[in-house]
DNA sequence: GCGGACTGCTTACCT
DNA sequence: ACAGGTAAGCAGTCCGCG
């Protein structure tokens, strides 16, 4: 890799200046380009020299039949398209020789098929190197496109007929044929997407900061223990890692649609309706509103932020010309669902107005919009991604909606609209617009860019443009850069079936039925109250498990014979003592990384702020990642299936913990409660834990640290349900059903009570007054209830999640599907993911949508048996008694 | 014909 | 399309009960 050492501030994204005319050709490259900027000529073709530029995305310019990358330039702000000029071709690997190979008529008259070549590979599955043809194609569609009759379906259908073998075409391989054809140039040139590069002569080039590059030996410095192997991977890491990201500049985007119907949202491919209003936020401080102008509407006198002036439009394509110049000009455009809707919208819109194809900026996937010029990013994918909802931003929002998440991160929500769209005046159509798109908007900015840093980082680790990391799940990520890594080290890339077949499936039981193997081990609480809890835990087991175990699919079941007596405990299974397994040192490597640097470095006071966030977001990916390397090889979906990888790993846990609980008892420490990488010790010394932790060190090479102190804890009988108090007063409630997000706010209003008054509770003592506090608050919400004193049904209401379409539903009818027809039968469309809201009452079926019902057909009793059975969780374990509180004699309660 | 014991389905949670 | 384990409520079924 040619590196030229650069200074940190020849790509900041301070603007340039403004100088003295001078000729064109003598002209710095900033300012030609912003001349250039005028003309938006298109394809915005990089010069032979660009100066350093962001990697954001990369695709397959079947006109030109190379691979485009895009650059971002952080000083003009502009996107430019950098065309390979090496020559490099799409292509596939097959088991089958050229001889062979030949004799296939269709694959030879194929139009698509240039010449083959023989290559050398490691196959990591038989530990052997392996010969290969390289069947090298003229385009990416002729391996394998959409349409029948690509290489990677005639090899193996063809060869057999062709040598006159029957049908036994089983042995015939073709590897590394589904790799879309940008991943596989990314690969093949060790590209890192995210990163800076610079165009010098036409070539191009990744760019070294030097201060930078100080760093990251600084880094390494820490991990000198390490082996040379591990070094490596942390230094290549670390790069990806601390390397800045640019200022983006951008726009968010939202257009309303004229509707027949109010509840019915229009339909973008056919796009019958007129786009009557479009709004932009963008980080050049642009607020726009554009409308179309319309018989009939008023004015209105809605208020709206007065840099803001409404742009009117007699016609709609003039409109759509205009929002279309958005599109050609911003590197970055942000939607909420504008895959599926605005852009998509848009595009069809254009095509009945008989727009020419390249006037119009959008261009359409199966399932995605991507603009021709810049990037777009549409974070009803990204928000919708159960990993970054979990992990990154903790459970927050609840809806993928853009209302719910604005609530959840930015604390803005949608306008409330009183009445049909059509019928607001045009201030009031502006404001609502406007604010959907201030919100999108806010959604990157907010934290300093979080949303838009945390997708460049993770295009950096997965080696993934930064269109597909945002719009794809975490297994994408891990399988790229793990794909990547195998073409880095000249691995062949197997199969899912060949995996399978050299490894088999899982020899435990699962304890779920239906699930493939046994998973972790929850320990039996010790129901009561316990004073002074601490809990320990594994800093992140399972990746730590895979590292240490060195697991991964070539070394779990390895063919060598000296290696069968490695075995894991529980199991059946072997693990390799002579080659390290490449998912092991990659994922071990992002493990010690997170551990001992990131999150280290994210709490250090001592550092700037600015420089603090960016270790705190770069741990906040890690951890996203890492949270998942164990699932995926559990995973179907996952290019690197294997099952006993998965199995291998939760059985090592279980024997971790098993062994953790054991020694801890020895030193005399009572377990309370564990559950899969945690333990929770009663009142241990200091020494007890420094004793525990040094042990787990030395035994099992995992590191054991306490996680929090509970001032005390109360557990029930029932796992994974718990509450503790932590030092500052904290309630931390686990698994409680008063902390569910289905119940009624009335349930849920009554158990934020219990907590405060557990948050007081300070020693032993003190509990005989929180005790009291508790009857008071029960005996007050179950009168409450019984007089049916409720301030509106809202607080009443159930909130659950539809699974599936209602008639999806055929082997039980749950409450809120029930509730969800009848909301059907008004009218109401109801689909997969809806949120459905429901009370409780007398009459069957016993549900009733809130919006349909009526206080007086509530059903008391449910209520309060909804209360007893959300505060008895506690109760139990306080010595307390729900019945003897409400006042309910013994024989009432026998009756 | 009814009610209790049981199983299975569904959702929300924990690590 | 990351995994398995647990709790809770309800729907539906089976079976005994003169």
């Amino acid at each position: 890799m040619t590196q030229k050492q650069r200074r940190l501030d020849e790509f900041s994204s301070i603007p340039a200046k403004k100088e003295k005319p001078v000729k064109e050709e003598e002209m710095p490259f900033t300012q030609q380009v912003i001349k250039e900027k005028e003309k938006y000529a298109f394809p915005p073709v990089a010069p032979e020299n660009l100066p350093p530029s962001f990697f954001v995305s990369a695709t397959y310019d079947g006109k030109k039949g190379k691979a485009l990358i895009k650059l971002y330039e952080p000083k003009t702000q502009r996107i430019y398209f950098w065309y390979d000029n090496t020559g490099h071709k799409p292509y596939l690997l097959t088991n089958l020789s050229p001889m062979e190979l030949e004799k296939i008529d269709r694959l030879m008259r194929h139009p698509g098929f240039d010449h083959f070549e023989l290559v050398e590979k490691y196959d990591a599955l038989t530990d052997r190197n392996i010969v290969v043809t390289k069947v090298v194609a003229k385009d990416p569609l002729a391996i394998g496109g959409r349409a029948r009759g690509c290489l990677r379906d005639i090899i193996p259908e063809d060869y057999p007929k062709t040598a006159g073998l029957g049908d036994s075409s089983e042995n015939v391989k073709v590897w590394e044929a589904k790799i879309k054809y940008y991943q596989c140039y990314i690969y093949d040139n060790q590209l890192s997407p995210g990163m800076i590069y610079e165009v010098k002569d036409g070539k191009l080039v990744q760019t070294a900061v030097s201060e930078i590059e100080r760093k990251i030996e600084e880094i390494c410095r820490v991990f000198e223990g390490e082996g040379k192997e591990e070094k490596e991977y942390i230094e290549r890491w670390a790069r990806l890692l601390e390397y800045p990201a640019p200022k983006f500049r951008r726009a968010a985007i939202d257009i309303e649609v004229l509707t027949d119907v109010p509840t019915r949202v229009p339909d973008p491919r056919e796009a019958a309706q007129p786009v009557i209003c479009v709004s932009v936020y963008a980080s050049d401080g642009n607020k726009r509103v554009l409308l179309l102008r319309r018989r009939g509407i008023r004015e209105g006198n809605a208020r709206l932020p007065a840099d803001v002036e409404l742009e009117f439009y007699d016609s709609e394509e003039a409109l759509i010309r205009a929002v279309f110049d958005v599109l050609w000009d911003y590197p970055f455009v942000i939607t909420f669902n504008g895959d599926d809707f605005d852009l998509r919208y848009l595009r069809h819109r254009a095509e009945r107005f008989g727009f020419k194809r390249d006037e119009i900026p959008i261009e359409l996937g199966r399932r995605v919009c991507l603009l021709k010029y810049g990037v777009h990013i549409d974070l009803y994918k990204f928000f919708f991604n159960r990993s970054i909802q979990i992990y990154a931003f903790s459970n927050r929002y609840r809806d993928i909606t853009l209302n719910d998440v604005g609530r959840a991160l930015i604390e803005l929500t949608k306008f409330k609209l009183e009445k049909p769209l059509g019928e607001l005046s045009y201030t009031e159509l502006a404001q609502y617009c406007l604010r959907d798109s201030e919100i999108t908007f806010k959604l990157t900015s907010f934290n300093d860019d979080l949303v838009m840093k945390l997708i460049l980082v993770l295009a950096r680790i997965s080696r993934m443009p930064m269109e597909d990391v945002s719009r794809q799940g975490v297994s994408r990520w891990i399988r790229n850069f793990m794909h990547s890594e195998h073409r880095r080290k000249n691995m062949l890339i197997p199969n899912m079936e060949d995996i399978l077949a050299v490894k088999g499936k899982t020899a435990t039981t699962a304890i779920i039925k239906g699930k493939k193997y046994k998973g972790a081990i929850v320990v039996e609480p010790v129901p009561g109250v316990h004073f002074n809890v601490a809990v320990m835990d594994f800093a992140s087991l399972y990746p730590s498990i895979i590292k240490v175990w060195n697991l991964g699919y070539q070394s779990i079941l390895c063919p060598h014979e000296e290696c069968k007596s490695n075995i894991v405990p529980d199991t059946p299974h072997w693990v390799c003592k002579k080659k390290r397994a490449l998912e092991s040192l990659l994922i071990g490597s992002l493990r010690d990384l997170r551990v001992k640097w990131y999150k280290p470095k994210s709490k250090d006071k001592t550092l700037s702020e600015d420089v603090r966030n960016w270790y705190r977001l770069v741990q906040g990916a890690l951890k996203v990642i890492l949270n998942a390397s164990y699932g995926v090889f559990g995973a179907e979906s996952f290019d690197l299936y294997c099952p006993p990888v998965a199995e291998a790993t939760a059985a090592i846990g279980r024997h971790t913990i098993t062994r953790i609980i054991k020694k801890a008892e020895e030193l005399g420490i009572q377990v309370l409660y564990g559950d899969t990488d945690s333990i929770f010790l009663k009142n241990p010394t200091e020494e007890q834990i420094m004793e525990l932790s040094q042990w787990s060190e030395r035994e099992l090479k995992l590191g054991l640290d306490v996680d929090k102190v509970y001032r005390y804890s109360v557990f029930s009988s029932r796992k994974k349900n718990y509450l503790g108090v932590l030092e500052d007063g904290t309630v931390d409630v686990k698994g409680l059903t008063g902390k569910k997000r289905h119940i009624p706010v009335i349930i849920k209003n009554a158990f934020e009570e219990m907590k405060a008054a557990l948050a007081r509770v300070k020693t032993p003592a003190d509990f005989e007054e929180a005790k009291k506090e508790i009857c008071k608050i029960i005996r007050d919400y179950y009168m409450r209830l019984k007089k049916r004193q409720w301030e509106t049904l809202e607080d009443l209401a159930f909130h659950v999640v539809l699974g599936e379409a209602p008639e999806k539903y055929v082997k039980t009818t749950p409450q809120h599907v029930k509730a969800a027809t009848l909301l059907q039968k008004r009218g109401v469309e109801i689909k997969a993911g809806d949120l459905i809201s429901f009370v409780k009452v007398v009459k069957e079926p016993h549900v009733k949508p809130v919006e349909l019902a009526t206080n007086n057909e509530i059903d008391v009793d449910k209520y309060i048996a909804y209360l007893r059975s959300t505060f008895d969780q506690v109760l139990d374990a306080l010595g307390l008694d729900f019945d003897e509180i409400i006042g309910m004699t013994k024989l009432e309660r026998f009756m």
